[in-house]
DNA sequence: ATATGGATTTGTCTAGGACAAAAATAACAA
DNA sequence: TTGTTATTTTTGTCCTAGACAAATCCATAT
């Protein structure tokens, strides 16, 4: 009953916290940290210590922090400055924390949906979706909430949000595609923004999966949609953002409107018909701008 | 309008394919594939071409066939190869070619929710989803289908499977938690598994995102599930799969049964309560024995 | 036919070096 | 003071070439 004493690989632990092999190596090599045991071949081997610790790093990487901070600090002032950092930012709703940490699985989708009702869509995301996220994200990083309860409430989430989506299943123009390139796995703020798009009067195509940039033009021309809507998290390297962005431009009939959201696109070069949303709250504006003026919903 | 000539990194190139980077570098050292351009630094530099060939290999290697064999042929005698092997297996279902090469989107979800009602969702799972998913297989393979339409079909098919988990949202006992490991990207075998085991009288909780091993006994005590069933597709190292097997039994409670599917789970040393499940035939009988002998579904 | 044991294949790890892109800092101008 | 530009430091990712256990194949013996 316990998996402390477990050991795993520098393979897993990467995979586990979404740090590459190669920057875990040289991070030992320059800090000293992470410091995991050998095996006889002389394999590193590690514990679920460097997995919670590595966990905070992580997130104060997310928080703005460099390396060369963060490990200068011994592992308890991490946590403190982690701690101070949330609360710099910590969401009031009280009834939120309720939904979060007591609830089972089958009263938070009940909760939710019900809000959901009450407040209608628009309000619904703002009043509870986006707070929710943040809350989870806080929790996680303090280690007050489980990853399997993180997991488990962004998953009701998107059951409950994915089905507003295809309940408009009406053909309306103009229709954009909602899609996340590979290496990408936050697929939350994807749907949200292309929820937030449908109800500013878009038709949303959401693609859950992770597309080669090579696919895009191809499938952009299959469905005759007007734009594409590409999501990148802070996990996204922001060059690679970058690149791919501007790759994609390049293969892409310029008639196509291309959409950039998430953290990792703050500051991009400017380009022919590339919106950059890196604000929710935009959505209703740009899709005013920038879509509506020569097309109509005819249902 | 062209990407053919976009160089991609190694990494990427590994993202894509699901390879990782140190084969990608032994292959090149032993066999001479793939071999890549180099910029001015001496990193690799792949083109769009590596990328279909080696969709070719990772396909032939599913199919069973060892590097060293697959290297020692002509691309194009690849192809003949793969094609033969897939030629071994070729659903009949002609109306399913249709819709998978043929249709819109919007057909699609229309035609599958036709389908469902119709056969009803057992006889769908059997007639339709399975073969769908074999043909998307041999799409993908023989290069007549786009990643991009695979993708967004089994989207479309989660979704109407998903939508068919909740509706029976009656608590019933027995419960069984289904999940995937970090590293698994494959959830549509999983989804599969949990619809046969709510048809057969067990209530599937489906949790639709990568947990970590450490995380799922504190999870399956919270819930108070009977059962966890973990997916394992083929691109799944089997003997990862093993160790994590070996790993989850000893830190779960003996009394929770774990269930085990997929096609890297082919053979496995004999554990207390541990079903394996390479079939999703057998799943009502599985039930039967092990699940409903002592528990009834009171509503 | 089935088990056993050795040979080969295969994927993943290692070390330590290199370098461009990003970020921080310094230098200078308005 | 603020804003711009050049210089330095930091950081992640790639490189080579070697090592080795686990998996698989193959030949031999039961």
């Amino acid at each position: 009953m316990d998996l402390s004493r477990t050991k795993i690989t520098i393979k897993q632990l990467s995979q586990e916290i979404g740090i590459g092999v190669d920057t875990l190596r040289v991070w030992e090599r320059r800090y000293g940290f992470p410091l995991p045991h050998r095996d006889r071949r002389g394999h590193r081997s590690y514990t679920t210590k460097h997995l919670e610790e590595l966990r905070v790093v992580k997130k104060l990487q997310i928080f703005g922090q460099r390396p060369s901070a963060i490990f200068s600090l011994s592992p308890t002032e991490r946590h403190v400055l982690l701690e101070e950092l949330l609360n710099t930012q910590r969401p009031e709703n009280k009834s939120l924390e309720h939904l979060v940490f007591g609830m089972s699985p089958q009263q938070i989708v009940v909760e939710l949906a019900e809000q959901k009702k009450r407040l209608g869509l628009a309000e619904f995301v703002k009043q509870t979706v986006v707070p929710l996220l943040q809350l989870i994200d806080h929790g996680w990083s303090s280690g007050r909430l489980s990853i399997a309860r993180e997991h488990l409430i962004s998953d009701q989430l998107t059951a409950l949000l994915k089905a507003e989506l295809s309940a408009a299943a009406c053909p309306v123009r103009p229709q954009v595609l909602f899609l996340t390139l590979p290496g990408e796995r936050h697929k939350l703020g994807l749907l949200l923004a292309a929820v937030q798009f449908q109800q500013a009067g878009v038709q949303s195509l959401l693609l859950n999966e992770e597309l080669p940039l090579s696919e895009i033009p191809g499938l952009v021309a299959e469905l005759a949609v007007e734009g594409v809507a590409l999501s990148f998290s802070s996990h996204y390297p922001s060059r690679q953002a970058k690149h791919d962005l501007r790759s994609l431009r390049k293969s892409l009939n310029p008639a196509i409107t291309i959409i950039a959201g998430g953290q990792a696109v703050q500051q991009l070069p400017t380009m022919p018909k590339l919106l950059v949303c890196s604000d929710l709250q935009q959505i209703p504006k740009l899709v005013k701008r920038y879509f509506k003026k020569n097309a109509m919903g005819i249902c």
